[in-house]
RNA sequence: CGGGGCGUAGCGCAGCCUGGUAGCGCGCCUGCCUUGGGCGCAGGAGGUCGGAGGUUCGAAUCCUCUCGCCCCGACCA
């Protein structure tokens, strides 16, 4: 293609409203263009990378078996009823209503269409298993879009789901799409890791996420580098910090404490109680109950643990005059003891914790000489977070906590969907059973700006040579030089013969902003053809962000073979 | 949804506090010049100052409302 006649609007200055870096390149390079907040128009060039990374998504997900569909982004109100999600959603879901008023929704996830589909039409365990698949527009009213590519309210996903009679079959088709996922990232060039997850409203047990590593991810990952555990830290444990084993001193006590209402406070003067020895007490509401979580006053609340621990919708922090109705106290002087007629939920580093001091629920003062489990009662369950440098929980490491980019992930449903929408198929015994599911997420889009996030330099994008939007770029350095000219035709005539895709900058521009844009653009090529070198048959071979030693005279006649080659080693496709 | 910030030419910004007919850089168009890292010179086009209402002789500037975007938090398969 001629660069002459490509739309590739690049800017010389860095779009003020773009803060993490594949965000300021994709718009610089010409990439993409904004329409509204989460909403990108992506450009020529951008679009070339999205179909590659399709495309290798589309080809491992047809190597392990599974067949594309293609559904209704659009969906009735219905459908989603019957999965109980319609409600459950809440304000992450864009509505809509038709003429007649009736609602309905822009899909931000398939499992209720596809498991519509496998209710009417899957009978019997013969047909099973199945894996069905598509890549397809997602809708979600984000509360807060950022960051370019990374968190939008329009993108495209390729979402699978695997039908089993079993849960033997689950655990195998879970398996295969955990090695295709390997595979698709790997062909991506991203380095990634696999982490333990929450479920969240998808619902159903194990679930594994695949992130990359980098600071403009939203998400916490733990991990341990001495035994390989890691996991989102809404999912993580640890050893917590210990706490001095304490006996327990007697009855517990009030006293006065007026006017302090944190953890900080109590640990000053006059008062010194370390944080670690108060008892944290923090009042929510799940599901319209009031529901106490009790962790140590150096640890922080997992708000997503607290969510799976009630099995609740939706938590969130009760508000001060809820708080006074259950508690007869304010924030600051609340606490546990003797609390028996609201759920009491104690963070199972605190078993058997003795001699703490907590809220006496009574403004202005505090209990101490609590004993968690004489005085604290409740449903011992994981409630904190975890912190960096706290203990592995499966070996001596240390943890380390990092942000990372959720890129893929993949759910055991169960029977979730199956049950809740009556999908059964008769087994082998001739008994109606629920299918067992499997849900299965990748990003698309995300795949490509994490590869700009882990790939790029001053200059602008390192693109892997697999999801470039061309493998080669030419720069005829005097395009209005016959010579010159004729070079870059012939070069790229040879170059398309030879399967290698070529982009030719042909502009009448200087070679200083032909060298800047081809940095910006980041094709892995870049061959530059200049009267001097081309006197002598040869053009300069440079590497996308090699350095300048790297550069290589090579005679005009051996470019193709070697690109050819080199495309082929870099994982990149030839185009037939 | 809470807190903060910003909307002035295609892009990046100044002007606003202290009201008086809108400016700079880049880009764009024309000509000359130049041609291996975003050249140089000269000329030129381009703006309902996000929108509505108000105060005033007069509003980009002051006031009210509103829309949009960005950031922090909450939220988030």
């Amino acid at each position: 293609m001629r660069y002459s006649q490509l739309f590739i609007p690049t800017l010389k200055e860095t779009p003020s409203d773009a803060k993490v870096v594949s965000h300021q390149l994709l718009v610089r390079g010409g990439f993409m263009r904004q329409l509204g907040a989460g909403i990108y128009s992506y450009l020529p060039l951008l679009q070339r990378s999205v179909r590659k990374a399709s495309a290798i998504v589309r080809e491992e997900m047809e190597g392990i078996g599974a067949q594309e569909f293609f559904l209704p982004a659009l969906n009735p109100r219905e459908v989603w009823e019957a999965s109980g999600r319609w409600s459950v959603m809440g304000d992450n879901m864009f509505r809509l209503k038709d003429r007649s008023g009736a609602d309905y929704c822009l899909a931000m996830t398939h499992e209720e269409v596809f498991t519509a589909i496998a209710r009417d039409e899957l009978r019997s365990y013969r047909q099973l298993p199945q894996i069905w698949y598509q890549i397809q527009t997602k809708f979600r009213d984000e509360a807060r879009p950022k960051s370019g590519l990374l968190r939008v309210r329009q993108f495209t996903m390729k979402d699978s789901y695997s039908f089993d009679v079993d849960q033997a079959g689950l655990d195998r088709a879970f398996e295969a799409h955990r090695q295709a996922y390997e595979r698709i990232f790997s062909r991506c060039g991203l380095s990634f890791m696999q982490v333990d997850a929450h479920s969240g409203a998808m619902g159903g047990s194990a679930s594994t996420e695949f992130m990359v590593r980098t600071e403009a991810g939203e998400d916490l990952v733990a991990h341990c580098a001495t035994c390989g555990y890691a996991a989102n830290t809404e999912k993580a444990e640890s050893r917590a910090k210990p706490r001095p084993a304490k006996a327990s001193a007697g009855s517990t006590e009030k006293f006065a404490t007026p006017g302090v209402v944190t953890i900080e406070a109590l640990s000053k003067d006059p008062f010194r109680v370390a944080a670690e020895d108060q008892l944290k007490t923090l009042v929510y509401i799940a599901d319209s109950k009031v529901v106490l979580a009790v962790v140590r006053g150096d640890q922080t609340l997992s708000e997503t643990k607290l969510q799976t621990a009630t099995g609740a919708t939706e938590v969130r922090p009760a508000k001060a005059e809820e708080i006074r109705v259950a508690l007869g106290a304010s924030p600051g002087s609340l606490g546990a003891v003797g609390i028996t007629n609201v759920i009491v939920l104690i963070d199972r580093s605190l078993e058997g914790a003795a001699d703490m001091v907590t809220g006496a629920n009574q403004d202005g003062f505090h209990f101490r000489h609590v004993d968690v489990g004489r005085d604290v009662q409740g449903k011992i369950v994981d409630l904190r977070l975890v912190s960096a440098d706290e203990g592995c929980i499966r070996c001596d490491g240390r943890l380390e906590i990092f942000k990372s980019l959720e890129v893929g992930h993949i759910f055991k449903l169960g029977t979730k969907y199956s049950v809740s929408m009556g999908a059964k198929v008769l087994d082998e015994g001739g008994k109606e059973v629920p299918i067992v599911m499997g849900s299965y997420g990748i990003g698309v889009e995300r795949i490509v700006a994490a590869a700009i996030e882990l790939s790029h330099d001053a200059d602008g994008i390192r693109w892997p040579m697999s999801i470039a939007p061309y493998h080669v770029v030419i720069l005829a350095l005097q395009a209005l030089d016959p010579e010159v000219a004729a070079a870059a035709e012939t070069l790229s005539a040879a170059l398309k013969a030879a399967g290698v895709e070529v982009l030719v900058d042909d502009r009448d521009e200087r070679p200083g902003v032909k060298f800047k844009d081809a940095d910006l653009l980041g094709i892995p090529v870049r061959i530059a053809i200049g009267k001097k070198s081309l006197a002598e048959g040869k053009v300069e071979w440079k590497r996308r962000g090699a350095s300048k030693e790297a550069m290589e005279l090579v005679a005009l006649a051996d470019v193709a073979a070697r690109a050819r080659a080199l495309v082929l080693a870099e994982g990149g496709k030839l185009a037939s």
